[in-house]
DNA sequence: TTTATTATTTGGTAGTACCATTCACCTGCT
DNA sequence: AGCAGGTGAATGGTACTACCAAATAATAAA
C-alpha cells in the first residue's frame, strides 16, 4: 500500500527518463523491498498519468540496470531483486571490450588485486577456510591429469579459486572486483589455458600459493603470486605475438 | 549502407530483447561504428517487421548500457558512442549502494589500491603530469583558504585528484576502479570533509603526496598514502560512533 | 478431494495518431 | 550575391487502443 501515493506525474520532455528515475529512487530508498513488486504497468500508467509505453521504457531501463524482473502473467509484473555482481561485470565486459583494453593491463590488475587479496586473506580467513583453499586446488590437479585436460574445466575452476580467495580477504570489494573483471577476461582466460605448457605450471603454482597461505607464509605467498602473473604476462605477450604475426581471419 | 540487411526478423517470445541483443552485436561487431547512427526507429521497424515500441525499448536498453545516445529532429536517431567510464561505474555503484558495504572496507579497498597507483604512477607518468598534479593539489589548498571552506569544491577538487593520480598510473582498469568507487561513495566523501580537523589534514597530505610523487620519491609517496588512509579511517570510526550514539532520524 | 475448465490479471506486441524538435531547403528582401 | 525568415520533412517522444500469450486464481465437474 506504500507504493500508491509516492510517485509525481512529472509530465516534462523526457519523462521517460523520470519516471525511470522515480522508480529507481523508490527501490534504492527501500520504498519497495527486495521480493516486493512494482505496481502493474497499467496502475503506473494512471499513477503518472501517462501512455503505457513510457512506463514500459522506464521498466526496461530499470531491468537492464538488474534492479527489477519481470514475469507474465497474473501475480506478474516487475519485481524488485538483489544486484547481482553479473551485471556490473557484463558492464564491465562491454567497457574493456570496446575500449580494446591491453590484456597485458588486465594481467597487471589482477596481480596488484591478488597480492593484497592474499595478504588479507592471511590475516583473516580461519584456518578450516584455508584448507579448503587447498582442497580446490587439489581438484584442479584432478582435473590437470586428464587425458587432454578439459579447458572448460580448468578454467572454471580457476574462477572459483580466485573467488573463493578473494573471499576470504574478508572484503567484498575485492570479491566483486575480481568477479567483475573475471567476467570481462573470460575469453583471454580461457585462451591461456589452450598453452598446455602454461596451464601446467599454473596449476602447480596454484596449489603451491595455496599451500603458503595455510602456512601463513605472506612472503612466500606473494613470490607464487609474482610467478603466476609472470606466467600469465609472459603468455600473454606470446599470444599477442602470433596474433600480429598470423593477422588472417579478421573482418 | 551496410545496415539494411544485416538483421533478421527474429519473431520470438521476447522480441525486444532478441532485437536489442542484434543491434549490440553490430555495434560490437562495429558493424556501426562510432559516431554513426542505427536507422530510424520507422525503419527498424519495418527491418524488423515489428511494432515501434519494441524497437524503442531495445534502443532503451542500449541507451541505458552507454552504448547510444538519442537525438531528436531531423538528423537524429541512436548514434554509436564509446562507453565512458561513469556508465560502468554507475553499474557498480548501483551494487555497492544496495549492498550497503561498510565504509571501513572501502577506505580499506581504496588504500590498497591508490599504493599500487602510486608506485605506477611515479614509474610511468611523465614529468609533466606529475607537475600537473601538484598544481591541481594547490588549488585544493587555495579553496582551503576560503572562510569557511566550500565543501563542495573540496569534495570535487579531491576527486578530481584521485582520478588524475589513477590516470596517471598508465592503466585505464585502475582508472575506472576509480571513477566507479567513488560515484559510489560520494555520499560518504561528502560527509568527511564536514570535519574541519580531518579536511585540513587531508589536504596537506595531499600536497604532501604530489610532491613525492614528483620528486619520484615512491617509498615516501607510500607513507604519504598511508597516513591519508590512516586519517580517512579514523574519520569514519568517529562517525561509526557518532551515528550509533545518535540513531534519531532514520527510516 | 482431485481434476478440468474458465476467468482474470499482467506483461508483450502491433499499429495509429499526434506533438516537439531539429535540420535542410526555399523564398523573398536587401 | 547574400542574408533573414519561413516552410516542410525527418525523427524521437508520447498517448491510446486493441489484441495476444502466459500465469495464476476461481469455479465447475468428476
Amino acid at each position: 500500500m506504500s507504493a500508491q501515493s509516492i510517485f509525481a506525474p512529472a509530465q516534462i520532455g523526457r519523462a521517460g527518463e523520470d519516471i525511470a528515475m522515480q522508480l529507481e529512487a523508490a527501490i534504492l530508498g527501500e520504498k519497495i523491498l527486495p521480493g516486493e513488486r512494482l505496481p502493474s504497468e497499467r496502475e503506473l500508467q494512471t499513477q503518472f498519468q501517462c501512455g503505457r509505453g513510457v512506463i514500459r521504457e522506464a521498466i526496461r531501463a530499470l531491468k537492464q540496470k538488474g534492479l527489477v524482473e519481470t514475469r507474465k502473467g497474473a501475480k506478474g509484473g516487475a519485481y524488485v531483486k538483489n544486484i547481482e555482481m553479473t551485471n556490473v561485470g557484463e558492464s564491465l565486459a562491454l567497457f574493456l571490450k570496446q575500449q580494446r583494453v591491453a590484456p597485458g593491463h588486465i594481467v597487471e590488475f589482477r596481480e596488484s588485486i591478488d597480492r593484497v587479496i592474499v595478504v588479507l586473506a592471511i590475516a583473516r580467513a580461519s584456518a578450516a577456510e584455508k584448507q579448503a583453499l587447498v582442497a580446490e586446488t587439489e581438484k584442479l590437479l584432478e582435473i590437470l591429469k586428464g587425458e587432454p585436460p578439459d579447458r572448460d574445466s580448468l578454467a572454471r575452476q580457476d574462477q572459483i579459486l580466485n573467488i573463493s580467495l578473494a573471499k576470504m580477504s574478508g572484503n567484498p570489494i575485492f570479491e566483486w572486483v575480481m568477479t567483475a573483471i573475471q567476467q570481462g577476461f573470460s575469453s583471454h582466460d580461457y585462451a591461456l589455458y589452450d598453452d598446455p605448457e602454461y596451464c601446467r605450471k599454473t596449476v602447480e603454482n596454484w596449489y603451491v600459493t595455496a599451500l603458503r597461505i595455510a602456512e601463513n607464509d605472506p612472503m612466500k605467498a606473494l613470490n607464487s603470486i609474482s610467478a603466476h602473473y609472470g606466467l600469465l604476462h609472459r603468455c600473454v605477450e606470446k599470444q599477442k605475438a602470433e596474433a600480429e604475426s598470423i593477422p588472417s581471419d579478421g573482418g
